[in-house]
DNA sequence: CAGTGTCAAGGTGGA
DNA sequence: TCCACCTTGACACTG
């Protein structure tokens, strides 16, 4: 098992998600964002390997407009020996990668040009992938979509689409169940129409199931994943307490997590904590995991 | 220079 | 039919 947060540290004092105004967009702009965002995300990557939280999820703004049709700078080529030198980095020290295109992402949606700029999106996160030389347990994580009122209607829409997809996409792409709209077991009858990976999240399960408990999805989540899947993702968190429901915890709950792990202990999955202290809680739960020797690889940083 | 309204993109659901 | 909300950091303008 490993540990990891998304996508922004809040210690080393850099942000790998600068961006700027479309209005303000122009090449030399989008060359000196993204090559401090690679230079935030280096750093990153170190720490992290310092403090042994070796899973991680890549922002999406690391290419500000990157499918934007303003944006026609070649930056796959322009950045693709600094891409390659993280990549390689990545890879040494074994980590895994994902990434979460957000909302705007919906390839159920009725709209052709939703879908269109869905695509390009899509093909915007796996070049990231790709660039990096990751293999396919490097995951692009999105939600099946919207309802459009008619739910059936919109998870044949969903296959249908993703059948179309290119290989580079699909190779990557895996579903994960949301808090309102599609369950876990929606997603699991999405898999055995398409073979999509399934991503659990424990928050969004909370709020939306069929009753099922959790840790008895985790075996057959656990079957969508092919070998060179690599093992599951499981995205973790918990309601903030006195806030909206949905509302995503400031920090970790040490008893929860503890009990979490617990309750999972047969299976084998990466955990991505979707906690708004980023690596502050992730290295509270890694202290955690180690209470129990079977639960996390590495060995502990030496002081 | 601190405070604050706004930002490429969509959809849901309550009023 | 309209509008707030999601989720949320970072930009960029205002005073």
């Amino acid at each position: 098992m490993r540990i990891g947060y998304p996508c922004i540290n809040r210690t080393i004092g850099c942000t790998p998600s600068r961006t700027f105004r479309l209005s303000s967009y122009t090449d030399n702009r989008l060359m000196d964002t993204v090559r401090e965002n690679l230079a935030c995300l280096a750093k990153i990557l170190a720490y992290n390997e310092k403090y042994h939280l070796l899973f991680f999820r890549v922002t999406s703004d690391l290419v500000p407009f990157a499918s934007h049709p303003v944006c026609t700078f070649r930056w796959q080529e322009y950045f693709s020996g600094e891409f390659e030198r993280i990549g390689k980095y990545i890879r040494n020290h074994r980590f895994r990668i994902s990434m979460h295109p957000d909302q705007f992402v919906l390839l159920n949606s009725p709209d052709e040009g939703v879908l269109r700029r869905s695509i390009a999106e899509l093909v915007y996160h796996v070049q990231v992938l790709d660039l990096l030389g990751l293999d396919d347990s490097a995951k692009v994580q999105i939600h099946v979509g919207g309802v459009y009122n008619n739910k059936s209607a919109s998870i044949e829409r969903f296959v249908k689409r993703y059948e179309l997809l290119d290989t580079s996409i699909l190779n990557r792409l895996v579903i994960e169940n949301d808090e309102r709209l599609y369950s876990i077991s929606d997603c699991l009858a999405i898999y055995k129409q398409t073979g999509i990976p399934v991503i659990m999240d424990t928050f969004h399960h909370s709020l939306l199931n069929n009753g099922e408990k959790f840790a008895a999805l985790l075996q057959p989540v656990r079957q969508t994943w092919k070998a060179a899947d690599g093992i599951p993702m499981v995205d973790y968190s918990l309601q903030e307490p006195g806030k909206r429901a949905g509302t995503h915890a400031e920090h970790i709950n040490a008893d929860d997590f503890r009990h979490f792990l617990a309750t999972t202990l047969a299976a084998d999955f990466d955990v991505m904590l979707e906690i708004k202290d980023k690596e502050r809680s992730a290295l509270e739960a890694l202290g955690i995991a180690r209470e129990d020797p079977r639960l996390v690889t590495g060995d502990p940083p030496q002081a």
